[in-house]
RNA sequence: AGAGUCGCCUGGAUCACCGCGUUAUGUUUACAUACCGAGGAAAGUCCGGACUCCGCAGAGCAAAGUGGUGGGUAACGCCCACCCGGGGAAACCCGCGGGAACAGUGCCACAGAAAAUAGACCGCUCAUUAGCAAUAAUGGGUAAGGGUGAAACGGUGGUGUAAGAGACCACCAGCAUUUAUGGCGACAUAGAUGGCUAGGCAAACCCCACUUGGAGCAAGACCAGAUUGAUAGCGCUUGAGAACUGCUCGUUCGAGCUAUCGGGUAGGUUGCUUGAUUCUGCGAGCAAUUGCAGAACUAGAUGGAUGGUGAUCCAAUCGAAAGAUGGACAGGAUCCGGCUUAUAGGGCGACUCUUCUU
């Protein structure tokens, strides 16, 4: 789980992340990036679960493992960065799916700065 | 043993490691330790309350809701018991169950002759005319028979008649009035009298009785912060506008209000969980429920905690086995009492009928 420091809460950080970060896609999830972003607390995630992804408990679940799989990864980005994954379907398992993306959003990175 | 009816409970379990939220303690501002951490429906948001705010809520009209009787409850549209009607062999189940002459209006599809102050399609029958006759035509009488329909203006038997008919009689059903008995009451049972007979729909308008001030935790309180413009109209005690309130009257407040354009905020603390609470025992009551005593504390998040991985057991499915798959409906958001809807599997109790044995 993502301890409290590391969670993304704000509505406009939010609207900010996904309106200027770095976007990378996959069939069930989509990635926002938004690095520099001036506070330095540690890379913060938010999470979006649409409601057609399932019912209350399907949604909860999903948020769960993902923040879950997401924790392990965070040592990989910079402090001043805001994370929000999005997701547009349900899935079983979003292991691989997730790794990929990191992987791809860090070469965009790269490539931008 | 079989078939069935009703009610209630349960809703996977244990362990290890890594995590998350509240609270407490300790160092101290980030960690450590300890405790606790979703449901029977948390759901739908359909009723009823608590709680909060509003200029303490007046009269009339309108509107909405409820509708057998008695009881329970903080309250209810809920629950219990009983009555009535319907279904079942029974346990038991179902019912939005006031008023249909003593107010009035309306509707009753299709079929059928006719759907409500009746009605003559077929049939039955009488008279007259025509005809040798069968029969036909015309004018009457007739609701016993036929067919239609969810429903056809009492039923059965007789007297009677040209044929028939509550026209008359007996019994039965039902209606109205009334008496007695039982019951708190809805009502029931028994009798008397009357006239021979009265369709359904009030989830159609309507009538009767009772109930209802409005808004809701994004209620409300505190802290911090931002905007604090432009144009037009009305008004400043000769009263704009606002509240009760949907309308009228009335009462009260009252110096700003309304429309368009432009701009801004929605951050934190609190409300926030000890309550019509839960459990146990002893009483009251057929029951719903309730009195007294003792014990217990059982989520409180706010982009929103209860998760991940592994192992064993349990139930289920597949399979000869080894083994494999894999866990119903579903996630708190101020809190209670109900209702409704969803729900794999498992368990317990009471009762009815049939068969067998004693």
């Amino acid at each position: 789980m993502l301890p409290a420091a590391n969670r993304l809460r704000n509505g406009k950080d939010f609207a900010r992340t996904t309106r200027n970060g770095a976007r990378v896609t996959s069939p069930s999830l989509v990635l926002y990036v938004l690095t520099r972003t001036g506070n330095s607390t540690g890379p913060q995630v938010g999470l979006i679960v649409n409601k057609s992804v399932g019912g209350s408990v399907v949604r909860h679940r999903v948020a769960r493992q993902l923040r879950h799989l997401i924790a392990p990864q965070l040592h990989k980005f910079d402090q001043e960065t805001q994370i929000v994954i999005r997701t547009l379907r349900m899935k079983d398992s979003y292991t691989a799916e997730l790794e990929d993306l990191i992987e791809r959003v860090q070469k965009k990175l790269l490539v931008v700065s």
